[in-house]
DNA sequence: TCATTAACTGAGG
DNA sequence: CCTCAGTTAATGA
């Protein structure tokens, strides 16, 4: 990872939101950042632990998840570069979820107290990455529809598109390509239900032509079907800026 | 280790 | 009777 490179996904998505000052940029590069390498499948922080740093995903996917007393673990939101899964630890000390690596992971680790710093001296970031965390909240909303109310195979659908709009503000979708490097059994996990019926679900989508998930990538083969599945509307995602 | 598939089971419409 | 989904187990990449 080259120099200034390790906030570079997160710029982008901020830009992505509105408009960003030289300044504010510079101070982003200027955050002390720790940088750490994760296998995959390993725990980042988890549920009862007191953060005393937010983290940066740099490369790699991660997911917050909840696990019951009887070992079920449920998937409640999958992360990509440029964002910050636990912002929420600046305020909410005391973890209720965990958050865990899903491939190999280089994370960027701030000190809530650079934080603090840079909210007082870029109000406007802060502004930024208040809005962030309510946008963080609307997906949260939007799964709990997903596993709550879809069909398994419009919930595998729905998760892929909202996964291929969130990559495109940091330039990682290809044509009509885009990475989801999730195995089998996480994708279980994400969308309530076992891997073997993952499997099934996913060869469903692959046999009707709407979409192939295969070896960490998804090809969407109709796009129009594929967003016909997902009832997919991603006016949550608080994209569009001219709305 | 992960993906795939079959066979069986039961819930529920 | 049909669809969906969990379990178990075998097998392939």
């Amino acid at each position: 990872m080259s120099g200034d490179e390790i906030p570079a996904a997160l710029v982008k998505r901020l830009r992505a939101a509105s408009g960003l000052s030289e300044q504010e940029i510079m101070a982003i590069h200027a955050l002390p950042i720790l940088v750490r390498e994760y296998g995959a499948e390993r725990a980042v922080v988890s549920e009862g632990q007191r953060a005393v740093e937010c983290c940066l995903i740099v490369r790699g996917f991660c997911a917050r998840s909840k696990t019951t007393s009887e070992g079920r673990r449920q998937i409640l939101s999958i992360h990509i570069p440029g964002e910050i899964p636990d912002l929420m630890s600046l305020h909410l000390h005391v973890m209720d979820h965990d958050l865990r690596t899903l491939t190999p992971c280089t994370l960027g680790f701030v000190h809530h107290e650079a934080l603090r710093l840079l909210y007082r001296r870029q109000p406007n970031l802060a502004d930024l990455f208040w809005r962030d965390t309510l946008i963080d909240a609307a997906m949260f909303r939007e799964w709990i529809v997903n596993v709550g109310q879809r069909p398994a195979p419009a919930r595998l659908a729905h998760v892929m598109v909202e996964l291929r709009e969130r990559l495109k503000l940091i330039g990682r979708v290809e044509g009509s390509s885009f990475e989801m490097p999730l195995t089998q059994e996480q994708v279980g996990e994400a969308l309530g239900i076992t891997a073997v019926h993952a499997n099934r679900v996913i060869k469903q989508l692959r046999q009707d032509g709407i979409v192939d998930l295969h070896r960490g990538r998804v090809d969407v083969l109709d796009e129009t079907r594929l967003l016909e599945l997902a009832g997919f509307d991603g006016r949550y995602l608080h994209q569009s800026p001219a709305l």
